[in-house]
DNA sequence: GTCTATAGCAGGATAGAC
DNA sequence: GTCTATCCTGCTATAGAC
């Protein structure tokens, strides 16, 4: 391998990141093998060894380098909120749901960024450290903290927890499990569907903070 | 393979059933090998192929023997609940919440259960319509048809359906994401925070639906 | 850095004795 | 129905030429 750290920009090394990051995500490591990557990457099937030492290290580097690149642009919106002065609940969660859901990504990026998070929360790795450290609770804690500051009434950090959960759980639900909320509502992930998700979501919370009135 | 369908109890095969199921649901089907199965069933390693042909077969033969009697069990509380004259909104989500984080299962089994169910959502094989004809879609109209009759306001289905993907989301999501879950939190799936989840996703739910008033 | 070639092993599946 | 033995394919990883 050549380097540990701020590696070049080696194309080669790119293009496996992200031929790599496409497979695992939508297939799991096990079930990506070495050959199909460095084909997908039209480079030689020694090269993840050059490059990265071994298939499990090629899959920590796509956490390392892309994916916490992606959760950083995913949070920004969120980031940028909790600069301002005046903020009020509906935005908060608006804004995380727009974040997942119709955000700073592409489509194709949102359903990988989200299919790995998933298979981390469901089978942690080595990987979900990295996961967990640099992304989950810094984002968590941040959506407390400015829920916490916006909310008209006090409540408490444990209950807040619960109800950021609820929100993940319901934006990454609405991400990975595309082909069973297509099934049920016979709708497919257009634009003007992905709206009312957001809606339905940001509703659905507001009303579960007990802060809008019935529909 | 012997016979194609209702088979009479043959303790090794039934034995593969339950050690698969587990080993599925912990790693993914392609992460476990036939090795392994037949190891932990303490059976040959020739089993597999002699009672269901493939290792694909064994799959598909847990969802079809295993993971649907238990799906049935999961959804008996909600059926019981139909039959009753006389039912509130807040049962039926407290039904929905209980069934699936404290309900008939073992916590094994539930955790098992709820695995495999995601990873079918995320990346669905042939299994995938079992569950989603056999389950998820009956599962689907019963919860609607049944908040729909109780909700004291009409809500158009397609809202209703969305309220309850919100829910199937966060019971989903409080089950097979508990690393993250336990790590936000600070705590363990001792049976009072189980406790705590439920009633926190039925209060949430239930002012998502705008019927009860702020904590 | 990139390639070929190959070591070395684990995988699913099957044949055939019992 | 169960077992052993084995086939063959595909895998990760590495050695070594270029």
């Amino acid at each position: 391998m050549p380097e540990e750290k701020s590696h070049p920009p080696d194309p080669t090394r790119e293009r496996l990141l992200d031929e790599a990051e496409k497979l695992f995500a939508e297939k799991g490591f096990t079930a990506v093998s070495v050959r199909e990557i460095t084909k997908a990457a039209g480079s030689n099937l020694a090269a993840v060894n050059y490059h990265f030492g071994s298939k499990k290290n090629l899959y920590l580097a796509v956490f390392r380098s892309r994916w916490m690149a992606r959760a950083a642009r995913v949070g920004q919106p969120l980031r940028d909120l909790a600069q301002q002065d005046k903020v009020t609940p509906r935005q908060v969660v608006h804004g995380l749901a727009r974040a997942f859901l119709r955000g700073p990504l592409t489509p194709e990026e949102r359903v990988l960024h989200t299919k790995l998070i998933a298979r981390e929360m469901e089978n942690p790795t080595e990987a979900f450290e990295v996961l967990a450290e640099g992304q989950l609770k810094p984002a968590m804690e941040q959506s407390v903290r400015l829920l916490q500051r916006t909310l008209p009434y006090a409540l408490g950090e444990e209950r807040l927890k619960l109800v950021v959960l609820s929100i993940f759980a319901q934006v990454l639900y609405f991400n990975f499990a595309r082909p069973v909320v297509s099934l049920v509502t016979g709708r497919g992930y257009d634009p003007a569907f992905v709206e009312e998700l957001i809606t339905h979501i940001t509703d659905f919370t507001l009303r579960g903070l007990g802060l809008e009135e019935t529909a």
